[in-house]
DNA sequence: TTCCACCTCACTATTTTAGGGGAGTAAGAA
DNA sequence: TTCTTACTCCCCTAAAATAGTGAGGTGGAA
């Protein structure tokens, strides 16, 4: 099971194209016997990258559905830092449960385990091991593999966005000091009075930084601002 | 060695009180013949939380100079998905060769290796192993570590955010669907008249949903409003 | 030194948003 | 059945945001 483990590090570390990542997660499908392995980024425009063994058919359906929204493990993997296991999840929704059905439907398993992935500038990722099993079996599996599959998720992402060069500096706008404390301030609510208060500048000050910041970061407004600084980690709240 | 990465992690895991982890960091400092092994969040605000064997007046000094924002380290780390080692830095500037240098008056090696660790809500934590080496010994350290440093640094990470309790169910508040998609398209860069227009509703009724997704995220504004929302996951982007 | 990015302040103008009301329908839970 | 929640629509005024313009001081880098 080792040797095997590297064997596949080794040939992920080797890969040039998607077509290779491809190849990876259906050698790590046929590895460990499940009955799907799919590695993918989430954001609320639709999938832009991934590599897996969904069928294209549920690929389609998942994104035209807009099961994004309403999917419990994204919703729960976004929450945590630990992976998740699908059953122990709220399905208690009637949309999660009729999506459930679907996605049984379209060839997958009724048990799964995914590892939620964080890179830099906000990306987030998910990797997912899915297959048709006991309750008791899947946790077997699953105690028995976790720590190689952290590891086979994290060179997945690393993969990933050595492809997409997500993030590089080109991509994330720098912002400058006070332009950084004005977009927190309004992140914690304040309004610009209380803002420039803070920051002890006048309130037209402020709303040059705002404006300056706004247009760094490609926004429409200010509240894209703060929302787009946010969702990249320029600025925590 | 093996057995050793075992034995942290189950003393990890067995951990109740900032105390055990600072315990952990030290066990690890030894285990690996390092100066300094440290785990700790970074955030704009300062340090909220941490554990190593740092001395508290570099950690001190480090806060007051406010090394935080020109730190060549967290700087790469923010950026990279990948694991950093200091040497491989920028370090051209004036004012980060300067901290560097006070960093090594008080008790740093001029060798480091820090993993940058991501959390939900755009949680930022660094495991950071620091000692005096030569470069050639330092990477053959790495090397031979890296895996079981990536592990540690996950499980430190885990550990943090359970002392933290960061995120829990409970806080995160439960917006109606159309709450939801206002919030979203509002995190967009869109009006209320183009949000309106894209969920076919009267633009007062759009600021209903508004303002009862304001009221539910406790937020003192829109802004405020997507932010939270934003912040705890409810909403992707 | 010269240039550039940053910080600070000011003015004017229009458009948009905020925040406070109230009110009716439909679906689902107790 | 009743109650609650979600969904939809409408009114108002004051505040905020946007989009331009300008200009002077600082400090670091080439």
């Amino acid at each position: 099971m080792k040797a095997s483990l590297e064997q596949h590090l080794s040939s992920l570390q080797n890969a040039t194209t998607l077509e290779d990542l491809q190849g990876v997660t259906e050698a790590l499908r046929d590895h460990y016997k499940t009955s799907h392995v799919v590695y993918h980024w989430v954001n609320s425009i639709g999938e832009r990258f991934g590599a897996g063994t969904y069928s294209p058919e549920w690929v389609d359906r998942y994104l035209e559905k807009d099961y994004l929204r309403l999917d419990p493990v994204i919703f729960g993997c976004f929450q945590r830092f630990t992976p998740v296991i699908w059953k122990e999840l709220d399905w208690s929704s009637k949309p999660a449960r009729a999506m459930l059905q679907d996605a049984m439907d379209h060839g997958l398993g009724n048990q799964g385990y995914t590892i939620p992935i964080r890179g830099p500038a906000g990306q987030f990722a998910l990797f997912t091991l899915n297959t048709q099993a006991e309750d008791q079996d899947w946790h077997a599996f699953i105690d028995a593999n976790a720590r190689d599959l952290m590891i086979l998720a994290h060179e997945l992402n690393k993969k990933a966005l050595e492809f997409e060069q997500w993030g590089d500096a080109a991509t994330t706008p720098m912002l400058s000091p006070r332009e950084l404390s004005a977009m927190t301030y309004l992140a914690k609510g304040m309004n610009r009075a209380q803002a420039a208060a803070e920051m002890t500048i006048s309130e037209h000050t402020l709303r040059v930084y705002i404006e300056s910041a706004r247009h760094k970061l490609g926004a429409l407004n200010t509240t894209h601002a703060v929302a787009r600084a946010l969702a990249t980690g320029v600025i925590i709240v």
